[in-house]
DNA sequence: AGCTTGATTGCCT
DNA sequence: GGCAATCAAGCTA
């Protein structure tokens, strides 16, 4: 039952342009604990990378190509690349050139949905790096340069305080040094662990 | 060669 | 058993 002194729910909050345009080094890590869903199903987000354009293991360190186009495209859009031929890699755009790769999250809704499209039923392994979440929420080549609002994704923040560990890309030959990983500290929905501090 | 995954192997938590 | 390290498959640029 509602008491007298309260008004409602407040509107939800949704992440818009504003939150993306801004470096992804600083976007990165204010994602973590982020609601993702694409079409309904998705999760929370646990692990981010950030890339650059004056960053030499980013697609846009090159400046602009039919492939990373996107990138430099209205922030809050999604970028989306094929990874060694076989899967798919879900970013967000942030200011131009600017981009967060989502690597990995915990999955919430629509867990059955994600498992038909996983081909298996451990929830661990749904969303636990970037190709298989791409798979999980459907993401492909159709969802490059596509907005990220209704109807087809939400991203709602979380009122809960984060705890970030941060460490170096994964995969990269070039900037391997570079801190720009980012995930929710302790969680077993990461792609993997994080070195030893 | 590449911003990976899945299966395999080895080692403790 | 569960987790971490190792290795090769798989296609496009």
């Amino acid at each position: 039952m509602t008491k007298a002194t309260e008004v409602g729910p407040e509107p939800v909050p949704t992440l818009g342009p504003r939150f993306f345009m801004r470096p992804a080094v600083v976007v990165a890590p204010a994602l973590l604990g982020v609601t993702l869903l694409i079409n309904g199903v998705g999760g929370i987000i646990v692990e981010t990378e950030a890339y650059a354009p004056d960053d030499p293991a980013s697609h846009s360190f090159r400046g602009p190509t039919p492939r990373n186009q996107a990138m430099f495209g209205p922030p809050g859009h999604a970028y989306v690349y094929r990874i060694y031929g076989m899967h798919w890699c879900l970013n967000f755009v942030c200011e131009s050139g600017h981009a967060v790769l989502i690597r990995a999250l915990k999955p919430t809704t629509g867990i059955e949905i994600m498992a038909e499209r996983r081909g298996t039923t451990v929830t661990k392994q749904l969303c636990s790096g970037p190709g298989k979440l791409a798979q999980a929420l459907g993401v492909t080549k159709a969802l490059d340069g596509a907005p990220l609002c209704a109807p087809n994704a939400h991203l709602v923040p979380t009122d809960e305080p984060i705890n970030a560990s941060t460490g170096p890309r994964i995969g990269l030959s070039k900037a391997i040094e570079v801190p720009w990983r980012f995930g929710l500290m302790g969680s077993p929905f990461l792609s993997r662990p994080f070195p030893k501090s």
